[in-house]
RNA sequence: GGGGGCGUAGUUGAGUUGGUUACAAUGCCGGCCUGUCACGCCGGAGGUCGCGGGUUCAAGUCCCGUCGCUCCCGCCA
């Protein structure tokens, strides 16, 4: 039988009474985490989002409640009044806040029942499947660890609120159902009832609007707000994600990295983590150099080595031949590595030849008997040239990629990163910041036969790149960043166009027809020529930052409700089929089956 | 779109070369227990081996297909 809440009322919360307490009648409400039925006594542990503590009911306190306490099972509701207690030293359990105490329970109200839950409500339950930790993500969310990320995850955005409201900033809304725009990520449409035929799309951020509010003379903008890209799905990527937006006005980049690194700064101190400032910048084309990465990682080294000139005119044809044909000879060195199995070695190498398309990944090693194994043999004395080029010593292993330069960096940043991991190179108690600035505007797609904006069409180009728009393209710089983070991005964000003159110069070296631009930034056009004021800003990926921050691996360990791999809800079903009076409502006709090219 | 891993009691896993009734832990149910705290002890229930097809005298095990979860490549201005 169920008891009413009626009018009782919460005292103390599970996690808050100590020895101080002692003698105190207090009311707790909570769940019941354990259950230790010895008998006579019956120990209940009641847990909250704050904490956990032990009641016990006693039949010599009150055998009314005590009998009523046998029916209690994992997960049932209860509110319990008693008497808070030391414990006797012998039975202190120092592995809780409340261990010193406990509760002698005289009355027990059962607020609700619950069903064995399909898995235990604790945090050491690493094994559980994703699936059903997502079919009952309600359950999942109960477990200690999880509300522990969301708790920092609140805390992050109230120190960010703090700090931007100190700059100045206002926290402004802008619209879901928005515009489809050409260019980067797939849209989520939503087909307008009223106009059949037409779609909104929601948006992949609020670009636009924000630009917008400068035009309008609001100064300094942010919003906590969420963004929507149809593509697919990585562990540090969910359909729909949360970004702190930020625009301000008449600022440089320097103004921006001070706003954002004194508000990360901030934010870190929540983990107790001192961020040094400045943080380090790094251009993209050197970040692409050493760490074969433009998100590096610099909690470890391993260095990506050039070895072009040192393996010019050597007699080794598959080194020499690359560099003939204007490639690389690029490489790593592990050290310590010359412990890999050849079987180690082979799986890396069918790894990258499969995913980055590298011909090949060499190797040798400097064992106790000099330079040996892998290539060495047609290296010759170059060996350990190689190897104390690249300040390697003895035990050390040398991988080499010879290819064109974006492919061999790409495969070493790649490689770099999975012996980082495997060797336990990382050191997961740091936190690494870095800018990568100096990114080019623009990267020819060859598909399309034309250039595409690396960043997004409303990127401002350096000012004395400005005149190579029309005659250089590819050659221009942007005023374009990113935020990185242990190896995420974490931020991206750019001085924006504020000029009219400029923006048409952009679409025309983007291959983006006067007709075109109109149609779909007419808008955008138009307000620039109304006065816009030099401008720019930044995107915070707050998930990411959280995941980070908290240590976890994975995105869905920071969202409430993520979605699956493919995209799909599996608590709720979405996405799921709407009925025929829908379809034929919005004026749609569901082509099932169809594939698009 | 492509590649890798996983899918066996409620849950997490084991299951040999294809061979009798599919195993363990935990959870669950019942009983016992006055200091437990991942309580303990005794007993019990619990299975469409993801799904479909094939090979075979015989399939959890081999083959083909398919679905789901996950990691990566492509994609993600």
């Amino acid at each position: 039988m169920l008891d009413h809440l009626g009018d009782l009322k919460r005292t103390h919360n599970c996690g808050e009474l100590r020895p101080d307490d002692a003698g105190k009648e207090v009311l707790l409400m909570g769940w019941v985490h354990r259950r230790r039925d010895q008998g006579y006594l019956i120990f209940i542990d009641v847990r909250d989002r704050w904490g956990m503590t032990q009641v016990v009911f006693n039949p010599d306190v009150n055998e009314q409640a005590h009998a009523k306490a046998k029916s209690l099972r994992t997960e049932f509701v209860v509110a319990v009044s008693g008497t808070v207690h030391n414990r006797h030293e012998k039975t202190i359990n120092e592995k809780h806040a409340t261990g010193a105490i406990e509760v002698h329970v005289n009355q027990l109200h059962i607020l609700n029942q619950a069903n064995t839950p399909p898995f235990v409500i604790e945090d050491r339950v690493e094994g559980v499947g994703e699936e059903l930790r997502l079919k009952y993500r309600y359950l999942d969310l109960r477990r200690p660890v999880l509300q522990r990320n969301f708790i920092l995850r609140h805390k992050i955005a109230m120190k960010v609120r703090e700090i931007l409201d100190q700059n100045h900033f206002l926290e402004l809304e802008t619209p879901i159902l928005t515009k489809s725009t050409p260019e980067g990520a797939r849209d989520y449409l939503v087909p307008s009832r009223v106009h059949k035929g037409k779609f909104y799309a929601l948006p992949q951020s609020p670009q636009i609007f924000k630009q917008l509010f400068m035009v309008s003379g609001l100064e300094r903008y942010y919003q906590i707000t969420r963004c929507f890209r149809d593509e697919d799905l990585r562990a540090d990527r969910q359909p729909e994600f949360t970004q702190i937006d930020m625009e301000m006005s008449f600022v440089q980049m320097e103004d921006v990295f001070e706003v954002v690194e004194h508000m990360m700064a901030e934010v870190m101190t929540l983990i107790d983590v001192d961020a040094t400032r400045p943080f380090p910048r790094i251009a993209y084309t050197e970040a692409m150099d050493r760490y074969g990465s433009d998100k590096p990682d610099r909690r470890f080294g391993l260095e990506l080595q050039d070895f072009s000139t040192l393996v010019a005119s050597c007699d080794f044809k598959v080194f020499a031949d690359c560099i003939t044909n204007n490639g690389r000879v690029k490489g790593i060195c592990v050290p310590g590595g010359s412990d890999l199995s050849r079987k180690d070695i082979d799986q890396l190498e069918s790894w990258l030849k499969k995913d980055y398309g590298i011909k090949g990944l060499a190797w040798m090693k400097w064992t106790d008997e000099g330079v040996a194994g892998g290539i060495s043999k047609f290296l010759g004395d170059l060996g350990p040239d190689l190897f104390r080029a690249a300040n390697g010593s003895q035990g050390d292993l040398l991988f080499f990629v010879a290819d064109s330069r974006e492919k061999a960096n790409q495969a070493l940043g790649a490689l770099r990163l999975q012996v980082g991991k495997n060797r336990n190179l990382i050191d997961e108690s740091r936190f690494e910041f870095l800018w990568v600035i100096d990114f080019p505007l623009l990267e020819f797609d060859h598909e399309q036969g034309r250039y595409i904006a690396l960043h997004h069409p409303f990127t401002s180009p350096l000012d004395e790149d400005l005149p190579k728009l029309s005659t250089d393209p590819g050659q221009v710089n942007a005023k374009a960043y990113d935020l990185v983070l242990n190896g995420f991005e974490v931020g991206g964000g750019s001085i924006r166009i504020h000029r009219r003159d400029v923006q048409d110069a952009m679409f025309k070296a983007l291959g983006i027809g006067d007709e075109e631009a109109n149609l779909k930034f007419g808008f955008l056009l138009d307000a620039l020529s109304f006065g816009a004021p030099p401008h720019g800003g930044i995107a915070l990926g707050l998930d990411r930052l959280v995941m980070i921050m908290a240590g976890e691996k994975s995105l869905r360990d920071v969202i409430a409700f993520p979605k699956t791999t493919s995209a799909t809800c599996l608590m709720t079903d979405s996405p799921s089929e709407v009925s025929v009076n829908q379809h034929v409502e919005l004026g749609i006709h569901v082509m099932r089956g169809a594939k698009s090219d």
